[in-house]
DNA sequence: TTGTACGCGTTATCAT
DNA sequence: ATGATAACGCGTACAA
């Protein structure tokens, strides 16, 4: 019971128990191979003692973690809450735990984090929202831990993948913009690879569509409120005659909504306006968000399915899933 | 370079570069003990190999994961976000890596997360917006591993701590509605036990001011813009001459904005509104948001700090701060 | 059903 | 400056 420096192993245990090491390793992992009097012997001990086994002795043994790393740009701003939360719960049912590492946007912080993370010996890597560099992906496809690559879809994934086509999704709201009936169209977005892929689908769907030059305004990461505000703002400043504009978060929208609350912009009547990502609040904006959905938790599941199939052998059948996206119609577009 | 299927270990490295195993522990670890011949032999193998030490093996070898969890109730809304990757920044100049862990709210899952987190022997643990049941303080007692609390103020901390008073807060901003004049005040508050203490401390300075009694709407977690909604068309609908509220999160003070916006109330003229906080949106909201700010950055900082003092066996002075608080005031209230 | 011996990959210690 | 040996705590393989 009182502890004097060293947590305890399975030889206190097992001096404890009247047993031998080894059984004490059976009646916590294989009871039903112990006789109930030993299996009772040893259970006990194990609570007088408040024994917990080593994670890492025995993931050196098994040549197994039981640790799933996630890299994210920036420690679950809102946006891939829904996907980690998932991927959490997912992993946790299987007996893995998430890790969770943050490259920070900055390329040269990613080298050094890839190297922690790979010193773990994770059972698997979920990279979300983000690109490994040329040395990152040799490091990782040296490290021959399985990877999984969410948030996006490349057409050369590292390793397995779970995303959809930003690209796509920029096609879909120009799109709708158009059918229903608003000519001059506008963007507030990031401006990163993800975010640039949705504004090429974007324009190239407008110019086929026949539409006007389409106006963008580009704001620094992370996303907020206030760059959602300055962005129309911006737009409208320079485009005046701008009817409907598509923002590539929904807290950049948020943002949109409340500048153009405050300017006595109606919304929709004089101007529709798209988020992404159908974050919580999205439903209460003022008026509600029409906006992009993602499915984070299928996500997370697939994400987990995926690495835990591996881990334990088993083939996979996709290794590269588009999930898709849908557009939410509420009273904002 | 070719890989055949296990990672390659120290052997595999001395082998290439015709050394023993130790030189090659001694090139990663010390290498200034080293001629800088057989020093660049054996990095140079490293690098031929895409070598990454294990790091099970060497937590193993050093009783020391190199390793720090972090338990929070869910998965960084935006409340710890700040205090989150500042822990993480932290903790990273001194190579420690963070893992974070989700309690999810649950006190069952508490047992089977903090069962799995001690598993990996980390060097320190911060708990993060939740206190241990009674069987979590045993089990992390018994583990010996430094615990750090924050968010909140303890008067018994299972070991270290660095908090603020939440009953301080609420006494603070009932005396700042009091000072400006209000007699009418409410609150929109989350209901866990954090939020219970500033109510508390908000009621009982009210009536020591000698004020009526405090309308209340108690939401569900988590906070949301909906719920803050909500919360004031509650608290209008049952006290119709309140002219001040406390939102216990900036986003319930956002929803309750945009709520009084909605209905034509001037805030601050008719309604004054307070959050908490201080979140990056908080100055963009309409109005700007009068909000109590924690230093979340300081925080985790010092939480860092404790922590690896601990692992290193630096005495540690105070094991036990305050951190306080601050009214950051803006046009809201 | 239970125990013994060994090895997972690394590093402290002692020796050279 | 470099190497040999042992040990960290656990679980597989085999023996009893």
């Amino acid at each position: 019971m009182s502890n004097s420096g060293k947590p305890f192993t399975v030889q206190d245990v097992a001096r404890l128990a009247g047993v031998s090491a080894m059984t004490v390793s059976r009646a916590l992992n294989t009871p039903e191979k112990l006789s109930p009097e030993t299996l009772k012997r040893v259970q006990d001990a194990v609570d007088r003692l408040s024994y917990v086994p080593n994670a890492m002795a025995s993931g050196l043994r098994l040549s197994r973690a039981r640790l799933v790393a996630a890299l994210l740009p920036t420690l679950v701003g809102p946006v891939f809450q829904e996907m980690i939360e998932s991927l959490d719960r997912s992993l946790n049912r299987h007996g893995y735990q998430l890790m969770i590492g943050r490259t920070g946007y900055d390329a040269g912080q990613e080298a050094s984090l890839l190297k922690a993370v790979i010193q773990r010996r994770p059972d698997g890597i979920v990279m979300i929202g983000m690109t490994a560099s040329p040395e990152g992906r040799k490091s990782l496809q040296a490290s021959r831990i399985p990877v999984v690559e969410t948030w996006d879809y490349s057409s050369s994934p590292i390793d397995m993948l779970v995303g959809f086509s930003h690209f796509s999704i920029g096609e879909t709201v120009v799109q709708y913009f158009h059918d229903a009936g608003h000519r001059k169209v506008a963007i507030v977005s990031a401006d990163d690879t993800r975010a640039r892929s949705r504004i090429a689908g974007f324009r190239q769907r407008a110019e086929a569509l026949g539409l006007p030059p389409v106006t963008i305004y580009y704001c620094d990461a992370p996303s907020t409120i206030g760059s959602g505000r300055r962005g129309l703002v911006d737009v409208l400043t320079r485009a005046p005659d701008v009817t409907a504009v598509f923002c590539s978060s929904d807290t950049l929208a948020l943002g949109a909504l409340i500048e153009a609350q405050h300017r006595g912009i109606a919304v929709p009547g004089k101007l529709a306006v798209v988020g992404l990502g159908d974050q919580e609040f999205a439903k209460d904006a003022p008026p509600p968000l029409t906006t992009v959905r993602i499915d984070g938790t299928r996500i997370g599941e697939l994400a987990a399915e995926l690495i835990v199939a591996r881990a334990e052998g088993v083939p996979i059948a996709e290794p590269v899933v588009d999930i898709g996206f849908h557009l939410v119609q509420r009273s904002s577009a």
